[in-house]
DNA sequence: ACATTAAGTGATT
DNA sequence: AATCACTTAATGT
């Protein structure tokens, strides 16, 4: 666990800082697809992202969901601090995009580390400002961009994420995730096809062009 | 061979 | 861009 606390938080921490995660945190491996956190759950732990990617979603009580932002290595969920302090519960869904390993540190170290630690004020306010930018560009791209221009936008960033350019999703999910239908969808990826964009498989999409 | 699930398409709103 | 209704293709049992 300290070599892969070090490998990416030591840049970030002081020394001393690393020493306390090592004391209180705990070490969990998410596998992909599986859910990290989901709305309505009670915060009791803050993960810090060692690896892998975790995929941020707001969903609605229709069960209607749209993909906010990801979280990738030395991220942290900067909102569930807030949650955290004032005993709130989730407003998000988190679930691991692929095989992720996160650091959970208990909520009471986090406002001690507050006025502890420099490099953690920090870490929680660069946090937070990386979050809402990413935020505003999540608003950005459903107000001014149309679903062909959102679909690709989303496909690219994901594939940026995967580190991969072959996505092995079904159009169906992709609909879910950008809150609209399977139809739309399919008929969308066949446009970019024909744009020499991307590439179709049953259950894979080749990205192409980025 | 049959059932199930994913993807493609025309027509309508 | 959404929905319906239907077809076709791929995959599992």
């Amino acid at each position: 666990m300290r070599a892969k606390l070090d490998d990416y938080f030591s840049v970030v921490f002081e020394p001393e800082l690393i020493e306390e995660i090592l004391k209180v945190g705990t070490l969990k491996q998410i596998k992909a697809g599986e859910l990290m956190i989901d709305v309505g759950d009670e915060l009791t732990q803050v993960p810090l992202l060692i690896s892998g990617a975790i995929k941020i979603i707001r969903e609605d009580a229709k069960g209607d969901e749209i993909v906010l932002y990801y979280l990738e290595r030395g991220d942290t969920c900067a909102i569930s601090f807030i949650n955290c302090v004032h005993h709130r519960k989730s407003i998000f869904r988190g679930i691991a995009e692929k095989d992720s390993e996160a650091v959970f540190v208990p909520i009471e170290k986090i406002e001690d580390w507050m006025v502890k630690y420099k490099s953690w004020r920090h870490f929680v306010v660069d946090s937070y400002h990386l979050r809402l930018l990413e935020m505003v560009e999540a608003i950005e791209s459903l107000a001014f961009l149309q679903m062909d221009d959102r679909l690709f936008k989303y496909l690219t960033d994901k594939a940026k994420i995967m580190r991969s350019t072959t996505l092995n999703t079904t159009h169906q999910e992709l609909a879910d995730d950008l809150n609209t239908s399977r139809v739309v969808v399919s008929r969308l990826l066949k446009q970019l096809e024909r744009e020499k964009k991307i590439k179709l498989h049953r259950n894979k999409i080749e990205v192409i062009d980025f």
